[in-house]
DNA sequence: ACAAGTTGTAATTCACTGATAACTAAATAA
DNA sequence: TTATTTAGTTATCAGTGAATTACAACTTGT
């Protein structure tokens, strides 16, 4: 069996990681903090000592989401075509960018759509900042991570997707340097 | 005063208008039966008569949003640039592209997954048929259009934008053939 | 050993929400 | 007019879920 007791820290870190599991699958609203309780081993209760409300569980999983992806990139090196690679590494995670996109539908909420406007600005500039590349390559490349997040969140690009239709077949296959690795 | 009672057909047309404006804006599992009740002034057990369901309404608002994007771009022209501008006009109404990305968002939801995987595709499609440009360009087109619906569900794009921030005003200029109407 | 802090739970509350049931009233048909 | 369908309501329930409180058990410094 594993330790029984954890620190704060350590506890606080795993049910962030439990969060970003139910929220990106199931949205903020429709996931409950028993769902991220049980998927840590611990009381309800715990989960909102630790955090205070839901609200702040869920922004800290936007914020681990944002810093993973920043750091991908980081690691990816300084060109576009790198971090497009990257890109498919994030897309088979699955969980962040999907994380990513439920802040993106649940940002009319004053207080998660403050964050997630500064992390989605705060990629925007790193991207630029990492690659030096010219605003509208910038652009076409933000673009097509967000095509990728909505196809990753439709679950017919990347791991676990869904029988592909040819529609889906066609449209994955033209995106330049995107090489799916499903594992049907 | 208006007419006080509407054909079954009317009011359901009434309240899946209400239902987009709603399900746009808090997504389908934070928004009650009762908020779009309210919204058509109608009481909530008659919602889930003429609906059986909230799922089942909040489908209805994804098909009538994906109808609508659809005929924006029938209405448009034959060429990408004509479609685009055809964008301009859909951010500027603001809740189909929203009610889509609430779509997304949800899709988790086999019975709602499946909706939106499909209408997903016609729309691909229709874009392919429409302009007969290369897999390629349809593909950049449809990203851009995921950038802008992300960046209107964010505000920073479209009406009731948030104040700009530098790096957007960077961004959204970077779109070609983009002309943010903003009112501010 | 023991006091104090830290990690954690069980029990409970209270507001909310989708759905059902039973009923009313307006329109339409016979 | 009367019968029937159609449009709508009020009342209510059963379940749920975030948050609070009070308490228990483990750890650590002295």
């Amino acid at each position: 069996m594993g330790k029984v007791r954890l620190t704060a820290a350590e506890r606080s870190d795993q049910l962030v990681s439990a969060a970003i599991s139910a929220f990106s699958a199931s949205g903020y609203a429709a996931t409950t903090t028993d769902d991220i309780a049980r998927l840590a081993n611990v009381s309800q209760p715990y989960v909102i000592r630790l955090f205070g409300t839901k609200r702040r569980l869920f922004v800290a999983g936007i914020e681990r989401a944002a810093s993973r992806i920043e750091q991908t990139f980081r690691d990816a090196g300084t060109d576009l075509d790198s971090l497009g690679a990257a890109y498919d590494r994030l897309l088979a995670e699955r969980e962040l960018l999907a994380m990513l996109l439920q802040g993106y539908a649940a940002s009319s909420d004053p207080e998660i759509g403050a964050v997630v406007r500064d992390r989605f600005g705060r990629i925007y500039l790193l991207i630029r900042e990492l690659t030096g590349a010219e605003a509208e390559d910038v652009q076409r490349f933000l673009a097509t991570g967000m095509l990728l997040t909505v196809l990753g969140a439709l679950q017919v690009a990347g791991p676990g997707a869904v029988p592909a239709e040819p529609w889906m077949t066609e449209l994955i296959g033209s995106i330049p340097g995107f090489v799916d690795d499903r594992q049907s």
